[in-house]
DNA sequence: GGTGAAACTTCTAATAA
DNA sequence: TTATTAGAAGTTTCACC
């Protein structure tokens, strides 16, 4: 996978649409004191060039009524069966994101519930899936970081 | 937390600024058959209330150069450390997000990085925290979900 | 609540530098 | 690569359902 290099204005680009992707062009434009046509452009190639694949909104889930957050670590019987047991696994809504892992895990997800009686539902479902040997579930009792304020800080600066 | 009541006009619209955050309100309107002004009426309504929190954009981390991603499961000397090694934590670029759980492990962070040799020094730095004991690494071969997709497909419509 | 149209702001693509 | 510009498009407000 090419490495794609930005340059310190595409930098600052993104680090205004990571922090609110309706910021409008002439926003950054001033913001840069260069024109919103170059914004245009360069968000444009960026986007050509895969490096901004989309955007999304930030939710508050607590509000929504999900705010129970646990990670589940599965144990298969087998690791032959590990790309089926993903596939269960994409079934299941609330399974936000899984990953196929080395250490003591087989796969590793994370899930979003309403509360431990529904969580209770998820993952008996991933203890169903066949070829899943036992699971092992950790519950968040509070998230402290995002993806989001990190992105900024750490990702870009330094490629 | 209060739990707050969306209707199905909201969930679409929802779905749709999901998708993609500069999606034209007038094509939201298209597509519901209402008007604009009451496209921009509920989304307002709906980040007064907090539920939209915000927007943000996703990156091809493996384009910029970031294609290493791994869970790390700390384990403290004494829990009554938590929120000072959570605060150290936080200090650490490439962590992505931390939480405090319940089982195995005292807290439980995610981190991206450039390699492996980039890993390692993320790792260190994070058994260097005055009252961590010791922690434990799981490599993601492969990433297999985001949270994107499901929040349209799950998340909202039973709410 | 929702609408539709007016007033205002922003986007975009082409051209020029 | 960047700036300018003008027409197209989108957003917001508001009087009225």
């Amino acid at each position: 996978m090419a490495k794609f290099k930005l340059d310190e204005i595409d930098h600052q680009i993104l680090d205004m649409l990571i922090e609110n992707t309706r910021v409008p062009f002439t926003d950054i434009a001033k913001s840069l004191s260069i024109s919103a046509g170059t914004i245009h452009v360069r968000v444009k190639k960026m986007e050509d060039a895969g490096i901004i694949k989309g955007s999304s909104l930030t939710l508050d889930y607590k509000k929504l009524g999900y705010s129970f957050i646990a990670y589940v670590g599965i144990f298969l019987q087998n690791t032959s069966q590990t790309k089926f047991v993903l596939e269960r696994i994409n079934d299941i809504p609330f399974v936000t994101v899984a990953h196929i892992t080395t250490g003591k895990f087989n796969i590793f997800c994370k899930i979003r519930a309403k509360n431990t009686e529904h969580a209770k539902d998820i993952i008996f479902m991933l203890d169903d899936i066949e070829g899943v040997y036992r699971t092992e579930t950790m519950i968040s009792l509070e998230e402290s970081l995002n993806d989001k304020k990190r992105l900024m800080h750490s990702v870009f600066k330094d490629l």
